[in-house]
DNA sequence: TTGACATATTCCGATATGGGAATATAATAT
DNA sequence: ATATTATATTCCCATATCGGAATATGTCAA
């Protein structure tokens, strides 16, 4: 067996660096590929490509209008990793920064 | 070129499922690989392995005590991913939902 | 020093990738 | 019909997987 494949789940599409790229210049905008092109400055083929894979892991929806393809970003399909990742904040957080800080203090000062 | 490869950062790292499986079963634990093996049932190749690709984008941390190495989840590593995510969160969230159901009501009352 | 235990590494093969370049498809306008 | 615009697809290749099996390395214990 081979690798994940990158249209496996949002996961492994969004772990190409340009699509995330990608994602975050189209933010809650709907965008035409030529708009994207330009915002981006990358080649066009390249661009239909990368949006294809996101699009097969249902990341971006596309609406056809006249000749354009209008592209805007599906979130929600983002939930999983945000679900998948939140639960560790607690350990890098502020609040147990501070704690360890505390911590510390009461250490020196003892 | 090819694809990114899974030890270029987190994201990549972490786009293999057994990769996630493995950082969640380790919690905030302290655990030997074998206590890893156990507790995931695959067989101890396979474990230090996928610790490999963990540990060379510091996703976990290795304590070399006896004959046995300790691995420990740095989270902060994680803090990327949440940062790029988490902007996308107001696009699900039922907070927004709520306001969409608002918004659908007081179309249809008018 | 020899064995037992804990963990890492190597060798293998099938497979999917991303980029570049070229080209195909599709819709509109003239 | 033809040209133009907008977008997708194909063909190419170098490369890095993941899993399985076997084996190597390292450390302790008797």
């Amino acid at each position: 067996m081979a690798r994940t494949p990158t249209t496996f789940d949002p996961f492994n599409a969004v772990a190409e660096p340009k699509r995330r790229q990608l994602i975050q210049a189209m933010g809650a905008e709907e965008l035409s590929v030529n708009e994207i092109v330009e915002r981006l400055g990358w080649n066009q083929p390249s661009v239909s490509k990368h949006l294809g894979v996101l699009k097969q892991v249902e990341l971006v929806e596309e609406r056809r209008v006249g000749r354009r393809r209008l592209y805007r970003v599906n979130a929600e399909r983002l939930k999983p990793i945000f679900d998948w990742v939140t639960p560790f904040e607690r350990m890098w957080s502020e609040r147990f920064e501070r704690l360890d800080n505390v911590l510390e203090k009461m250490k020196k000062e003892k």
